[in-house]
DNA sequence: CTATGCTTCAAACGATCGTTTGAGTTCCTG
DNA sequence: CAGGAACTCAAACGATCGTTTGAAGCATAG
C-alpha cells in the first residue's frame, strides 16, 4: 500500500477538504478533487466508495483530531480551575485547529457548512462523534454555575457553541488587519470569546 | 402582467427560497424549482435572466423586510433606551422572520449557507444591503457601552451577530420540545440571546 | 379584426455530474 | 520466478445540469 510520498487516499482527503471548503460538497465536483490531488477520477470510488462516504471521512479525520485535544485540555484543568480556564479548553483547540496549516481553516469551513446544509445524516454523524464531548464541557461548565438552571445551561452553552463556529469560520465582518499576524489576530479572537462567553455564561 | 393569485416571479421566488434552504444553491436545481413552483423551466431564465439572478432575488426580498424592520424597532428605542433595549431591536426582528410562515424559515437557512458559501460576489452583495444597518447598531451599542474600546466593541458585536445567525438558523443542538410551542420557543431563544449579549458586550 | 408585446411551453443544446468497467500496472508473497 | 492481490488508468455509462430556441398562447391597443 501507499508509496509516494503521500498516498492517494491522503491526497484526496486533503483535496477534497480544500475544494469542499471552497465550493460546497454539491459544488465541488470529483473531477476537481482528483484533478487536484493528481489522482485518477476512479481513486474516489475505489478508496471511499462513494462521494457521500468521502465527505464523511473529511470530517471524522479531522473531528477526532479535535476532540482529543479538546478532551485532553479539559482533562489538564484542575477542579478548581476558573470558568474562564474552561471556555478556553473548549476553544482554543477550536480555534487553533482553524488555522492549522491549509487544510484547518478549509476544514472549519466545511464544518460550518455542514451545519447549514442541515442534512440530517451528516448532522446524525456529528451528533455521534461530537456531542459526548459537548455534554462533558457542559457539566464542568455547571459545576462552575452552580446559580443555573439545567434549561439555562444549555441555552447558553448553546449559544457559545453558535459564537464560536462563527468565529471559526472566520464569518464576521472583522478582518484580520495586514499589520497583525495571524497568530495574534486568532489569540485576539480566543481572548475576546472567552471574556465574552464566561460573562454570558455568568449572566444574573 | 400577473394574473394568477400568485404570479409566476413570486411562486418561483418562493420555491426557491424553500429548496436553496433545504439543498443549497449547487444542490438545488432549476428543474426542481420549477416543479415546485409549478412553472415551465425556462420561465427562470425568462424571468430572472439566470440561476445566480434568482439566487440574488431571494435574497434581496427578505433582507429588505428585515432591516425595514430593525430599523424601525431601532428608531422606536428612547434616547435613554437600555442595552437590552437595543439588542431586542436588532435580535427580535431577525428570530421573528425566522418563523414567520415556511417561508421565513427557509431563508434563514438561505441566508446561513451564504455565510458558508463564502463567495465573493454574494458577500458583497449582503454587505452592501446590510453592512449600513449593522453600522448603525453599533454606534448606539457604543453609546451604552462607554467603557469599550472600538476594537473592542467591534469584536464584540461581531460575536453578538455570530451567535444570532447561529440561533436565527437552529443550528444549535436545542431542539423545540413538543410540549413548546413555536412562538414560546422563539420567545426564549430571544430572551436567552438578549441576556447573554448584553452581559457579554457589558463585559469588563 | 389584426397587430403587437408579454408570457408560457415542449424540446433540445452541450456540458458536466457520479459511477462503473475492464484492461493495465505495480508490488508483495510464496 | 510465478501468481495474485492491490492499485491505477482511460474510457465510457446514463443521468442531470443551466441555458437557449422557436413556436404557441393570450392579452391589450389601434
Amino acid at each position: 500500500m501507499s508509496g509516494t510520498p503521500f498516498s492517494t487516499k491522503q491526497r484526496i482527503l486533503e483535496a477534497a477538504e480544500s475544494l469542499f471548503a471552497r465550493h460546497g460538497f454539491a459544488g465541488a465536483s470529483l473531477r476537481q478533487v482528483t484533478s487536484a490531488a493528481k489522482v485518477n477520477l476512479a481513486a474516489v470510488n475505489y478508496h471511499f466508495g462513494s462521494k457521500d462516504k468521502l465527505i464523511e471521512e473529511v470530517f471524522r479525520r479531522r473531528l477526532d483530531e479535535l476532540n482529543r485535544r479538546r478532551l485532553k485540555a479539559l482533562e489538564a484543568l484542575q477542579d478548581d480551575a476558573s470558568l474562564e480556564e474552561a471556555l478556553s479548553a473548549f476553544i482554543t483547540p477550536a480555534l487553533e485547529l482553524a488555522h492549522e496549516g491549509e487544510g484547518g481553516a478549509a476544514f472549519v469551513r466545511v464544518l460550518a457548512r455542514a451545519y447549514a446544509e442541515h442534512n440530517d445524516q451528516l448532522r446524525a454523524f456529528l451528533s455521534n462523534n461530537y456531542g459526548h464531548v459537548l455534554k462533558r464541557f457542559t457539566q464542568v461548565f455547571a459545576g462552575k454555575l452552580p446559580h443555573l438552571s439545567r434549561d439555562e445551561l444549555y441555552w447558553r452553552t448553546d449559544i457559545v457553541a453558535g459564537a464560536l463556529t462563527y468565529a471559526m469560520a472566520d464569518f464576521g465582518i472583522i478582518q484580520r488587519r495586514p499589520n497583525v499576524s495571524e497568530r495574534e489576530h486568532r489569540a485576539q479572537a480566543i481572548e475576546h470569546l472567552i471574556r465574552f462567553a464566561s460573562a454570558g455564561l455568568r449572566a444574573d
